[in-house]
RNA sequence: CCGGGUGUAGCGAAGUUUGGUAUCGCGCGUGGUUUGGGACCACGAGACCGCAGGUUCAAGUCCUGUCACCCGGACCA
C-alpha cells in the first residue's frame, strides 16, 4: 500500500470531545470516523487491524472445535418471545415494524438464533457436544456511549454457543474456552488481560467470567487479591470485614437535632462510621414497595448483590412517600413500618454499641446490639468490596480495586434457552433431555481499542506484530534526490514479492510529517531510504518501539539482505506473540 | 433518563457579554524556495454560523422551540 493513495487523514491537533488515548489516536491516525453517537465507520487501517483480530479469533475457535455460522441481524419478535426476552429486555434492544406490520428486533445477541438454528438437527445425544460461533454486527441501543470504540451501540462481536448433554461436559468445555480466550488475548498482544468472576445478569445461568484489561479508562470496577489471585467484578465481588467485639451497652434513645447523615452522626456522637448502621432505601421495580438495606456505616451497598438476594429489580428510592412511615435521616432497624423489606449486610455481624436511626425525626438510638436487639436478623452479603478488605478466598486483607475494560466474557447458561424454546434430544435410553448451553463473547472493535490503549506512546499506537495494519513502513526521504525513488521503489517491490505487508510512504513531504504519519499508522518496523543511506549503500532498519536501529546493506537493486532481515524480525515477533 | 456543556470551512478554535457585510491556525490547490521529527514565502479555493420560527432597518450575536454531539451519573449480556 502506498501512503499517497491511502484513504484517511492524519493530523496533530487533539480532536474535540476525545478523552482517552485510544480514541484520540484512532481519530488522529485516520482509523475511525464517527457517524453518530456510538456508531463508527472504519478507515482501511482500522479494518486491517480488526480483520487480523478476527482471523486470530477464528483460528482459536476452530481449534476448540467451533463451527463458524452466520445468524441474521434482523429477527422476528416471535423468536424472542419464545425465550421471554422480547418482554424482559428493555429499550437497549431496537424493535421495529416492517411493511407487513410484523414486529422485528435487531440482534443484540444470538442465543435464540443459535437454538433456532440447531434444535431441529441436534436431536440425538450422538450430535453432542458442539459449538457454533459467528463474527457479526450487533446493535445495542446504549443510552450512554463513550471512549471512542470502548462503548458503542453498533459493534462487531464474536459470539459462540456450545451445547452439551451434561453439566460436567459443559464445565470441561468452558475450561477449554477459557484457555482459548487467554491464547487469543496473548496473541493479539494483551496477555495482561485477566479473567474475573462476574455477575451473570440477565443472561441467566450461574458461573461466568469476564476478561478484563485493567486500565483507568475502564468502565468496570474490579476487585483483586494480590496474595492469592482472587479476581472479581465489583458486582460479584465478596469481601469480608470484621468487627472488634466490644461490651454491650443499654439501648438508649438520643435526641439528635439536625443529624441526617452518617457524618453528622459521627460528629455528634464522637464515633467513627464503623459504629453506625447505615440505611439505604430502595423500591422494588415491580410494586414500588420499600426495601431498606442496612450496612455498616463506612460501607456502600452493592445493588447487584441486593438485587440477586431479593430476586427482583430494585431502584434507589429518591422521593420517599411521607405517608410510608419511613423517616429519612433517622432510619433504623427497630420500629419500622409493616410491609417494608429489611436486609442486613453481614458487615453488621456481632456488632454492639451501634448508633442507628430511631425512625423518628431528630432521634437516634445508641448502644444497638445486633444479637440482643435483632436476634432473628438474617445477615447476607450485600456490601461493596473495599480496598484493603479481607479476601474471601485466602483470608488476607489484601484486596485491591482497579478499573477494567471488559473485552470478553464466558457464561455457563444451563437450560434457560433450551427449555424455554423446547430444544430437546434423545439420550442413550431414548429419553427426552434438554441440552445444557454455554455462551462466549468477544468484542472485536473494543479489543482493538483496548490494545491501542494498553500499547501506545505520545506519537501513536504501538501495534503488536500480529494485528498491526502493516508489518513494516518504508519511508523514502527526499525521493526526488539522487536515486532514492528508484531504490525505494525497488525495495517496496521486493518486500511485497516476499509476502511482507508493507506501507510505502511515496509522498514528497518533509521527513517530519513522514515520520509522524508512520508513528500514527503504527507499523512495528520501519525502513528509511534517503540520499544519506543510499550513498552508504544501506537502508536504515528500526523498530517503532525503539528496541533497535541498524543499517543493512544492499547492492545495486538487490535488497535481499534487507528483505531477509525484515522477514526474520517479523517471524520472531509473530512467534513471540503466538507462543 | 437526571445533571453539566458544546454546535462557526475537512480539522482545531476566536467572535456571542454590548446586534452593523465572516476571523485565525492546521489541512487543501497553484507557483517558488526547502527537506533526518509535523518547513517557509506568495497567490487561491473552501461556511445557507446545527435546524426552524420570532424580534429588528439590520441577527453568528437577542427571544422561543427543536435536533445533534460531548462529559459525569443512572442504566447495561
Amino acid at each position: 500500500m502506498k501512503v499517497s493513495q491511502l484513504l484517511g487523514m492524519r493530523f496533530k491537533e487533539k480532536p474535540a470531545g476525545c478523552e482517552s488515548a485510544n480514541h484520540i489516536l484512532m481519530i488522529r491516525g485516520g482509523y475511525i470516523k464517527q457517524v453518530a453517537s456510538g456508531i463508527f465507520s472504519f478507515y482501511p487501517p482500522m479494518r486491517r487491524v480488526t480483520r487480523k483480530i478476527e482471523a486470530i479469533i477464528r483460528e482459536e475457535m476452530d481449534r476448540i472445535d467451533g463451527q463458524e455460522v452466520l445468524f441474521p441481524v434482523v429477527m422476528p419478535a416471535s423468536l424472542w418471545q419464545e425465550s421471554g426476552r422480547y418482554d424482559s429486555i428493555g429499550s437497549e434492544m431496537v424493535r421495529f415494524t416492517d411493511r407487513n406490520g410484523a414486529k422485528n428486533v435487531l440482534g443484540m445477541t444470538h442465543e435464540e438464533a443459535s437454538v433456532q438454528l440447531t434444535r431441529d438437527t441436534a436431536t440425538s445425544y450422538q450430535n453432542y457436544p458442539f459449538m457454533i460461533y459467528q463474527i457479526q454486527t450487533k446493535f445495542r441501543d446504549e443510552p450512554r456511549c463513550r471512549g471512542g470504540l470502548i462503548r458503542v451501540r453498533e459493534f462487531t462481536m464474536k459470539d459462540a454457543y456450545s451445547f452439551h448433554t451434561s453439566q460436567e461436559d459443559l464445565e470441561r468445555y468452558y475450561q477449554r474456552c477459557l484457555e482459548a480466550y487467554h491464547r487469543i488475548f496473548a496473541r493479539v498482544g494483551v496477555p495482561e488481560v485477566v479473567a474475573v468472576q462476574s455477575d451473570s445478569g440477565m443472561m441467566g445461568g450461574s458461573v461466568s467470567h469476564e476478561f478484563m484489561l485493567l486500565t483507568d479508562i475502564g468502565e468496570d470496577t474490579i476487585v483483586l487479591c494480590d496474595s492469592c489471585g482472587y479476581r472479581a467484578n465489583m458486582e460479584a465481588a465478596e469481601c469480608i470485614v470484621t468487627n472488634e467485639s466490644v461490651p454491650e451497652q443499654p439501648l438508649t434513645k438520643v435526641a439528635t437535632p439536625g443529624v441526617k447523615t452518617i457524618e453528622d452522626l459521627c460528629q455528634f456522637a464522637h464515633i467513627t462510621a464503623l459504629q453506625t448502621a447505615k440505611a439505604v432505601v430502595y423500591q422494588r421495580n415491580c410494586d414500588d414497595s420499600y426495601v431498606i438495606a442496612f450496612v455498616r456505616g463506612d460501607l456502600e451497598v452493592n445493588e447487584t448483590k441486593l438485587r440477586n438476594h431479593l430476586g427482583c429489580e430494585v431502584h434507589p428510592a429518591l422521593d420517599i412517600d411521607p405517608e410510608s412511615g419511613i423517616c429519612p435521616g433517622s432510619i433504623g432497624p427497630l420500629g419500622l413500618p409493616e410491609g417494608v423489606t429489611v436486609v442486613f449486610d453481614r458487615s453488621l455481624k456481632g456488632c454492639s454499641m451501634l448508633y442507628c436511626g430511631a425512625n423518628e425525626d431528630g432521634y437516634h438510638y445508641g448502644g444497638l446490639s445486633m444479637e440482643r436487639d435483632l436476634p432473628g436478623a438474617e445477615l447476607v452479603d450485600i456490601a461493596k468490596a473495599v480496598s484493603g478488605g479481607i479476601c474471601p478466598v485466602c483470608g488476607k486483607p489484601h484486596l485491591r480495586i482497579s478499573r477494567g475494560v471488559e473485552v470478553g466474557n464466558i457464561f455457563q447458561l444451563g437450560t434457560k434457552y433450551t427449555k424455554s424454546m423446547e430444544m430437546t434430544y434423545l439420550d442413550e435410553k431414548g429419553e427426552r433431555q434438554y441440552p445444557i448451553m454455554g455462551c462466549y463473547g468477544i468484542g472485536v472493535g473494543r479489543l482493538a481499542a483496548s490494545v491501542c490503549e494498553a500499547h501506545h506512546d505520545d506519537y501513536g499506537p504501538l501495534w503488536p506484530m500480529t494485528i498491526a495494519p502493516w508489518q513494516v513502513g518504508v519511508c523514502a526521504l527526499h525521493r526526488n534526490k539522487g536515486d532514492v525513488q528508484a531504490k525505494a521503489d525497488a525495495l517496496y517491490a521486493q518486500l511485497q514479492a516476499a509476502g511482507v505487508e508493507v506501507l510505502y510512504d511515496d509522498r514528497t513531504v518533509s521527513a517530519g510529517s513522514m515520520f509522524s504519519d508512520a508513528d500514527l499508522l503504527g507499523a512495528p518496523l520501519r525502513l528509511v531510504v534517503s540520499p544519506k543511506t543510499c550513498s552508504k549503500g544501506v537502508v536504515e532498519f528500526s523498530a517503532r518501539d525503539k528496541s533497535f536501529r541498524k543499517d543493512i546493506s544492499f547492492t545495486g537493486d538487490d535488497f535481499s539482505a534487507v528483505v531477509e532481515a525484515v522477514k526474520a524480525e517479523i517471524a520472531a515477533r509473530m512467534a513471540a506473540l503466538n507462543g
